[in-house]
DNA sequence: GTATTTTAGTTCACTGATGAAATATGAACT
DNA sequence: AGTTCATATTTCATCAGTGAACTAAAATAC
């Protein structure tokens, strides 16, 4: 695996030089655009790597985990579609995958008959138990180092970059 | 497309309702961790949504970056595997584009007849000069709001994430 | 100085995720 | 009743990424 660290200086040292040759370039901000990317993709095969033992994948995790997370353990496709950034087909797959291991059901919706609800199971909410808590040291020492106050200011300057994010992908405003 | 808006409030309360069934987690961590890989994500589909004219991937993007930032524009296969967190295989095919539109040379390595020289050609670096430019407002957009500290703040945050990331993945020292 | 091991890259076959289009069903509207 | 819209699934094609086997050349061992 390569590391980070070396994925860092080599950006910083072509960042500097790519500023050189095109000035213009905002170079803090695309540093910052490129750490994020970085972080984001490490941060990312991190979490698929404590999910393989449980045969599952990030959106498959996701998935559960905001069903996990509802006070009454339903939810429907189009919903998960959504807070899970997924498309229908995928979620389709997923929700395919996650009834052959038991640990959701789909069901008719009583009031709208086209939708589907889809709803955890009690094994889905024991294996949600059962695998979340050795993932919390792991998720520790990721922060290892981090006051509350830079805690605090990573989380605040996160949510601002996704307020700004969403606004350059709704260029026109309802 | 789902905003990142509702998916974060969605993940405040999900997080909010699992650490009261499951005291143990580590809410404020669970919770960088979940904005890092959504506003990671969408900054990641922002980059693919502005590469698509050029027809260009993530990947590639980064490969020709890469060449581009160096001194000599060239390097090889295992170094660019290395910086661009590809496998050798994936390389091999994004090389094989590259060189197929014209952006980058294969070469026999002088001293190392077993490498091979990828190098960035004239029109290569013309392409990056004509392609880079137009991203910058949107890269300056994304950081609006943005004071000097807070950016310097993120850059020193993201890196110190980073170099815990890459404790996690080697736990034994050389 | 040959034999073995290691390193660098490529080829091939495969998986996994994603998107577009067609379909089925039911609700809402006119 | 008929049209339009919404929800979900199926099918099909595509693309990015991966692992295993292979080739060639250098490094090391003996």
């Amino acid at each position: 695996m390569a590391s980070l660290k070396n994925c860092i200086t080599m950006m910083d040292e072509g960042i500097g030089r790519v500023s050189q040759i095109i000035p213009e370039m905002p170079a803090p901000e695309a540093r910052l655009c490129r750490l994020m990317l970085m972080v984001g993709g490490s941060l990312e095969a991190e979490l698929e790597f404590k999910l393989k033992p449980h045969k599952l994948n990030h959106s498959e995790f996701l998935t559960l985990m905001i069903l996990y997370s509802r006070p009454d353990g339903s939810s429907t496709p189009g919903e998960l579609c959504e807070y899970a950034t997924q498309g229908a087909t995928n979620m389709t797959r997923i929700a395919n995958t996650l009834v052959k291991r038991g640990l959701i059901t789909r069901g008719a919706s009583a009031e709208d008959r086209r939708r589907v609800s889809i709803r955890i199971t009690a094994a889905g909410k024991r294996f949600v138990r059962k695998m979340l808590p050795p993932m919390f040291p792991r998720v520790g020492l990721m922060f290892a180092g981090f006051s509350d106050t830079d805690k605090r200011n990573l989380d605040r300057l996160l949510r601002r970059l996704a307020q700004n994010l969403d606004q350059l992908s709704e260029p026109t405003h309802p």
